[in-house]
RNA sequence: GGCGCGUUCGUCUAGUGGUUAGGACACAGCCCUCUCAAGGCUGGCGCACGGGUUCGACUCCCGUACGCGCUACCA
């Protein structure tokens, strides 16, 4: 077999969201586009007029992007094998059609245009499933395919076809559920005289109970990602070990190293289950160890739909650096960070209860304010030896002076570290919280 | 119903005839510790079932069950 240019495609059809799958798949498809210097294209199987909106189309473009998978034809880039919408390339297929027609493979039903199969057992070679075999010939059960609707509207397995060739696609990479349909699909490849792609069917993501996945599911809507904290790198990242593997037990493995290690062959034939729990704890990883300038820019939207103001970027840095380790996920930043930028902030009434209403909280927080007052350098170390002097002063255990200051300075009983948090804040407005704490 | 694909801890997976069946998430406990995270350690949890083949099956074959997909003038 000659060998080809890679040319891989992702067509989705706009449904209003992109499912979870079909970004997997777009992500297969990338990796193998990038591991072999080839062309990712992305094609819209727009010939749905009632699913048709520009919405539903930027959808795509958008989850794609958001997700870093760029492609090198398609809307919004051109190529040269364009249009990239199928709704505009209806002269192509009537081109198609009508060699079909000279080849005789067609006839026509109530004014739709149908294809005679000619009735073969069809193998289809998978890259992922193997070698297997499919009996076409008994027509009760493989009834012919219609190319066209009686209104001149196309039918997908058509179009598809048609693109693929047209578009030089040489590996043919989607979901399973794809894979009944491959030789039908094969049948036209003939009838047309092509050489079919090659195939690779990647199997399904489910729920996780086994069932499949709709469009309502966790997580199954890539476009409710972004406000969900999620980061792209750590999708990408979740989502490629999702029926295949480096086979090495590693799973943190940045795209560079996906791309170096990813083998169509090493992809798994059964069904993989999305698990939101794995996805999370991945997601955390990535934001546990990315930088900072990275997380600010991840943060920033979180903080100002949360009406959060800072009065200098540096100010603002100092408080997620220190807030960033302790921290799973970025919708909960704002109630983590709050009390650093306004006065304006609420007291959790348990942590208040638990921590600010023992009768002794009030002394302590004033002797812990005395001997701060005059405290230099005002320092997250000084700050720390200070407050552990007045707590064996005082006869009681560091924690014991801890608990409730957390309380008094930021309203919540959980938080970054306190000394820290001190030293952020200052001491005025430590020292001025320390004491209103207690009233 | 027919056809196709699949079945290793709850989940993602490693494993390709001989392993104490490994790792990760989640879960439990412990350590660390100012809370929360992170990190470390420990623990419980698995080869769907039944037949073969073989000296020996998670690994190969057949069947059953279950799941998913296709079976459209949806894509």
């Amino acid at each position: 077999m000659p060998t080809r240019p890679i040319r891989t495609r992702f067509a989705p059809s706009p449904t209003g969201l992109l499912h979870v799958g079909g970004a997997r798949t777009a992500l297969f498809n990338w990796l193998y586009a990038r591991k072999h210097a080839g062309t990712f294209v992305l094609r819209v199987e727009d010939t749905d007029h009632s699913r048709n909106t520009e919405e539903a189309k930027q959808i795509i473009i958008d989850g794609l992007h958001w997700l870093g998978l760029e492609w090198d034809e398609g809307p919004q880039k051109g190529g040269s094998y364009g249009p990239y919408y199928q709704s505009e390339r209806h002269s192509i297929y009537e081109e198609y059609l009508k060699r079909l027609e000279k080849g005789g493979h067609l006839y026509e039903e109530k004014g739709a245009i149908r294809f005679r199969s000619p009735r073969e057992k069809v193998i289809v070679e998978d890259l992922i499933c193997g070698k297997i075999e499919f009996d076409l010939t008994n027509p009760g059960t493989h009834p012919d395919m219609t190319l066209r609707r009686p209104d001149g509207s196309w039918i997908f397995h058509f179009v598809n076809v048609v693109d693929d060739i047209e578009m030089q696609i040489s590996h043919v990479i989607r979901g399973e559920d794809h894979l009944s349909n491959t030789p039908k699909h094969l049948e036209l490849y003939k009838a047309l005289g092509t050489e079919p792609p090659l195939f690779a069917h990647t199997p399904l993501i489910l729920n996780r109970d086994g069932s499949k996945m709709s469009k309502r599911d966790l997580g199954a809507n890539l476009g409710t990602y972004p406000q969900e904290g999620y980061v792209p790198e750590a999708v990408r990242n979740y989502l490629s070990l999702l029926g295949w593997s480096p086979k090495d037990n590693r799973e943190i493995l940045d795209t560079a190293e996906v791309i170096q290690l990813f083998e169509l062959h090493n992809i798994n034939r059964r069904s993989a289950a999305f698990d939101v729990d794995k996805c999370f704890w991945m997601n955390g990883q990535y934001l546990l160890h990315m930088d900072l300038a990275r997380y600010t820019e991840l943060a920033l939207p979180f903080l100002e739909k949360a009406g959060i103001t800072w009065e200098s970027w540096e100010m603002l840095e100092r408080v997620l650096s220190i807030v960033k380790p302790k921290i799973k996920s970025l919708p909960d930043l704002p109630d983590w960070v709050r009390c650093f930028f306004s006065d304006d902030f609420p007291y959790d009434e348990a942590a208040v209860a638990k921590n600010l209403s023992h009768p002794d909280a009030k002394n302590r927080l004033e002797a812990l304010a005395e001997a701060l007052l005059l405290l230099n350098p005002w320092e997250a170390t000084p700050i720390e030896a200070r407050l552990k002097e007045t707590a064996s002063r005082l006869g009681v255990k560091a924690g014991e002076l801890v608990h409730p200051a957390r309380v008094a300075v930021s309203g919540r009983s959980v938080g970054a570290g306190l000394y820290e948090m001190f030293e952020i804040l200052g001491r005025e407005k430590t020292i001025k919280r320390l004491l209103a704490g207690t009233h």
